[in-house]
DNA sequence: CACGTAATAATGTATAGACATAATTGTACA
DNA sequence: TGTACAATTATGTCTATACATTATTACGTG
């Protein structure tokens, strides 16, 4: 696969000797002069490189100083979140969503866990199972607000995941994931058919669009059997 | 904060439209042209402007056809791995690494464990402990390539923690996390001060070099004592 | 009607030059 | 000696223009 474009190929020179370490944390770059002599070009078109890589965190620029190679940063990771029907059938194995309880909640603004969900709108609580070749592997409990999302109501949930239906149908813009590690409650036990006191793993996500609340959920994972890859190249922060 | 640049100008109230939902998944962008036209500017200034939210994968561009904003990808995201001791610090509790066992194991080429850091070569082997307020909530076991870096023999790892002294000391280049929830080992337990079966959070995390293999760690976080944020703005992938 | 070809509309890449901005270095003066 | 100020250097931004690329649309002929 050929780079075609001449600020690709330069980003891309300077990028593997970034990634080989022949060009350290700290190192100076040459200068966009320097670098428009060596391929022959205009100095726009150095630049784009330039701050091509200044964009993927790779190098940072100093007026006056130059431009340097930037420490990685462990803070932050590409988390790769995969889609749970999908990962499941990936693996040769068949999914199904059963529902454990679709409720309405009239809200109460008293409750902070409502709070986020858009105030005094009324929320949809839907909690259920999640199975790969019938053996239960996760258990979620959701909220959708009602106000940013009034359709959830009508929707069959017996049929689709809460989480399927909301992703092809309500275009979001943010979202938070908390995840950590618990012992599974009676509850929860009961639903994943363990013994309570389990490691799970739970996620624990929070999805807004321009800001209003759509949906949260908290999802246990059946420990061991499930976990999230984290791949990197590098990163700034 | 007020944005200087024209293009950043551009670029962030067209990225307003889109997080606000004004804009949606799909929805085509106004040609060059006609931003251009009215911002009063040259086409380049638009055009960085639209490269810079291509690159942040906000929106697609298609020859003749237009810009159109991209659908968002649940799949990656950006997950926040804070350093051990700076977060217990922050939280103005006291930081200490205790070391169990330093081991220098000669590497066989048939363990796949080994494999990873480098075949052959002489592999250091460090456990410990990480204390918040004299409170153990953290074992690792980690192996470190002393090919890769010989120096880590001769480090005094009741000084500082493995974890620490190689952010500090080894430039790397790609990483890998695996995050999962298991009961804990009657080792582990022992070490954490808990239960054998209580529920940790396992952060499994490899690093490379420029494809040669640097370091693994196991990680086992004390449940409900630790968690992880991913937060997210928007991604494409 | 089908199909190949030309026109067109949009983005993609690149240039050369201009002026702005910021940080460092050097110099001169108190 | 130290400090204020000026010169220098490297990046930051922007313009106006040119030509390349590519997908769509329109057209015209067999």
């Amino acid at each position: 696969m050929t780079v075609k474009a001449l600020h690709e190929r330069i980003r891309n020179d300077i990028e593997r000797c970034i990634m080989s370490g022949a060009l350290g944390p700290g190192d100076r770059l040459p200068i966009e002069s320097e670098l428009m002599q060596r391929y022959g070009c205009a100095r726009m078109t150095v630049n784009k490189a330039l701050s091509s890589l200044v964009e993927a965190g790779l190098i940072e620029r100093r007026k006056r100083a130059g431009s340097f190679v930037s420490r990685p940063h462990i803070h932050s990771m590409i988390l790769d979140i995969p889609d749970l029907a999908t990962e499941v059938i990936a693996r040769g194995q068949s999914y199904e969503y059963r529902p454990v309880s679709v409720i309405v909640r009239r809200s109460a603004l008293s409750n902070p866990v409502m709070a986020n969900l858009g105030g005094a709108a009324d929320v949809l609580e839907v909690s259920g199972v999640h199975f790969a070749d019938d053996v239960p592997f996760a258990f979620e409990d959701r909220r959708i607000s009602l106000l940013a999302v009034p359709d959830a109501r009508a929707v069959d949930y017996s049929k689709i995941s809460p989480g399927a239906w909301l992703l092809s149908h309500v275009p979001w813009s943010e979202a938070e994931n908390r995840i950590s590690a618990i012992a599974a409650t009676t509850d929860v036990a009961r639903q994943l058919d363990v013994e309570p006191g389990a490691a799970c793993l739970l996620v624990e996500r929070r999805t807004w669009r321009g800001g209003v609340g759509i949906t949260q959920v908290h999802q246990y994972f059946l420990g061991g059997t499930y976990d999230l890859v984290a791949k990197f190249g590098r990163q700034s922060g």
